[in-house]
DNA sequence: CCTGTATTCACCCATTGGGGTGATAAAAAC
DNA sequence: GTTTTTATCACCCCAATGGGTGAATACAGG
């Protein structure tokens, strides 16, 4: 027999966090250990009450949501933290995200949807309202079209090992000592690096290379 | 009334391909108009049929469902792309959501959940299987853990404008001109920037702009 | 064997960049 | 209303950089 998912919510408004603590306590293998209306004694709670997961809004007076997920995350590392909120802004989904949640639900979605995503961030899944993941899949999809093709200047492989040295910041002396030849030949790979890359300075060249290229 | 969702089905299986067949030919409010084993003649399907949404598998002969999917955003952008597939490999996911996928189900999930996801793609959100989301959060988690916090240096406006340029790749003279003041005074700009970034020389400071700070 | 590229080095020269020092006037802060 | 920041400009000095030109060695491919 599983033991019952051990929850811990935090919401500030009184009648859903009243109306939340109704159905979880109605609902079979949910165990409600903590309800409470801030996230101001949350180093307390979460070691002491070992919730499995955290139901957390994102408003709240004092800390907010998004404020208080690392922190139960660094508490509590096996906690799963489950969004519950009314808000839809890429910021704070981003934010929460980053911070460490597992999923994140919209309050207007019904309740056996949030109680299936409570089972469903505690088996290791993540729920997201559908219309959630459509902006995370779009940030993906808008982040990834440049990365694809290294263009391929041909590069020597001293060529490559100086410009390497160039992206790091290093004078052109730094770079003649670091690989044991003279500076003047340092300045002629660089000119020829200039010439492929079809730039005319270094810091056009660094650039370059940043942005297109495998440095 | 709404017309009928227009749906178009690729899976090379045909057990899987004709039971898919049947559970959307059963479903009022779709309206299944073409069933293909491969993606050969997706070209000429695509305009032809004008689906609402593309049931797509992943591994098929000939052209897989990864490779298909720009095709199909490139010939028809307003279809939404569904990838359908057993397959929950990190790599398999990512091209497709790359590759403009609107949502990404495991084929195990129950019929009714393949159609409320049909509808749900349709509507502009993204059903994931929360498996799924689960990766893809944690991708999300582990790339972005810098760029949260644009540390402050406390630039002034002119020295932000100044460093703007420099990370441009343009030299002192063309920063001159570009702001309408003498080459000194771009240069006096610059020596406050480098005591405040706690750098000293145009490469790192573009560096350092360009690693943490919004240029 | 001849040719092209890669790698190395050298010298000249002009421009650019970076450090020091200081000054002035306007704007903002206290 | 005095002080501090911001923005502006100036001059000196020297190191760093970029372009031109040339050249030797070595190695790969025809």
């Amino acid at each position: 027999m599983e033991p019952d998912v051990r929850i811990v919510l935090y919401e500030d408004n009184r009648d859903l966090r009243e109306g939340m603590t109704f159905l979880l306590q109605a609902t079979p293998g949910l165990a409600l250990v903590g309800a409470f209306a801030d996230t101001g004694n949350l180093e307390m709670q979460i070691p002491g009450l070992k919730p499995d997961v955290v139901l957390m809004d994102i408003d709240m007076p004092g800390r907010s949501g998004i404020e208080a997920t690392p922190l139960v995350k660094t508490l509590r590392p096996e906690t799963q933290v489950l969004m519950l909120t009314v808000f839809e802004e890429e910021d704070k989904i981003f934010q929460a995200i980053r911070n460490g949640a597992s999923g994140y639900l919209l309050k207007r979605v019904p309740p056996s949807e949030i109680i299936a995503a409570i089972f469903d961030v505690h088996r290791g899944g993540s729920p997201l309202t559908s219309s959630i993941a459509r902006r995370i899949l779009h940030f993906f999809q808008q982040q990834a079209p440049v990365p694809s093709k290294p263009v391929d200047y041909s590069l020597s492989v001293r060529e490559m090992e100086i410009l390497k040295s160039l992206v790091k910041g290093y004078p052109y002396k730094l770079i003649a000592g670091e690989h044991g030849i003279r500076i003047d030949t340092v300045r002629s790979h660089i000119r020829h690096i200039y010439e492929k890359l079809q730039v005319n300075s270094k810091t056009e060249a660094v650039l370059k290379a940043l942005n297109e290229k495998i440095v």
